[in-house]
DNA sequence: AATGAAAATTTGACGAC
DNA sequence: GTCGTCAAATTTTCATT
């Protein structure tokens, strides 16, 4: 079946579908802004379901339903809807420490000027996981993911050259404490 | 992704199962270090795989090993080698905006002290979805998901009052331009 | 890594609540 | 609109090479 896995991205361009939090896809705007947040009421069951991919993605609907105690294809129709959502998606995450890429930081960057087309040409970096807008030292935050300091200090050469970027802070990441994505269950 | 993400940080049960990155599960040091990063390395149809499985993690073994021209024994194999190493995790993520939680933040810290018991006890907070100790100006970075401004103000109330936290400074989220996950295959 | 057979799961359709 | 049952198709598992 291709399908489910289809249909799991099949919207990939499907808005929400294409994040969780950081790491998760890249979706920008909510493309289906059909369903607001505050229309959305999760019963415990559904609740149950995204807990239960949340610590395994690929765990069988069957399984889920004994658990939760609906059928299979109730298991299979609420995470079809949503995935269609936005509300959640399943994919593959991976390490960005086991794969060589052993220099993280976060930037602060203070800008001037119109900040989307700004943001949209730090999106392109593929070093860049992570941008976003927001209200206080910095305009922008951007979190970043290097194999090494000489490509760090490359990247950020590139960054500070760009006209609208006044000033960029480095914050070199230590050691990662805590990471979660159990969004709405807990 | 415990994997990836555990790797990164933990070793959660399954270790990078457990995040991927932001919003990826909360892995934190890696038990199962045999792995170390600068051992991995993936061949093409590795990656391809994990790239599949980046958009879609329910994606069939059948349909990648057709894809990458492996068959699905190996794809399969490949895969749990993965996840066990802690490479790679598949996981559901969710979106926090859909799912009623409209105020996001980074918190920048700056703290006197132990790093680690501090650490611990903001990872203990169920708003706080990030935390990573950093070189610069903050000591502690800590990224927070809350419903409304009312809970952000509690969790600040909360965090302020730890002894060992100097200073606090809130960056709230105004809009998330990217996200990524795509570790390792970029 | 690949093959083949058995077991389990997913899928799609249909009916019921 | 959501759920449950069922049979068919597909996938996963496991032993084997």
């Amino acid at each position: 079946m291709t399908e489910h896995g289809e249909s799991a991205r099949g919207e990939a361009e499907s808005p929400s579908a294409e994040r969780g939090r950081r790491g998760a896809g890249r979706d920008r705007g909510h493309a289906d802004a059909r369903l607001r947040s505050h229309d959305l009421q999760l019963d415990e069951r559904s609740k149950a379901i995204i807990e239960a991919l949340q610590h395994d993605g690929r765990r069988s609907y069957a399984d889920i339903a004994k658990e939760v105690g609906l059928s299979e294809a109730a298991v299979r129709q609420r995470v079809a809807k949503l995935v269609e959502n936005g509300t959640m998606q399943i994919v593959a995450v991976t390490n960005p420490m086991q794969l060589g890429f052993q220099r993280q930081a976060m930037l602060g960057l203070q800008v001037t000027g119109d900040l989307a087309p700004l943001a949209d040409e730090i999106c392109g970096m593929e070093q860049v996981d992570y941008v976003v807008a927001a209200a206080g030292t910095y305009d922008l935050l951007v979190e970043v993911v290097c194999e090494d300091d000489e490509e760090l200090l490359a990247l950020l050469g590139r960054i500070r050259t760009l006209p609208q970027v006044l000033r960029t802070e480095v914050m070199t990441y230590l050691k990662l404490w805590d990471q979660r994505y159990n969004w709405g269950t807990r």
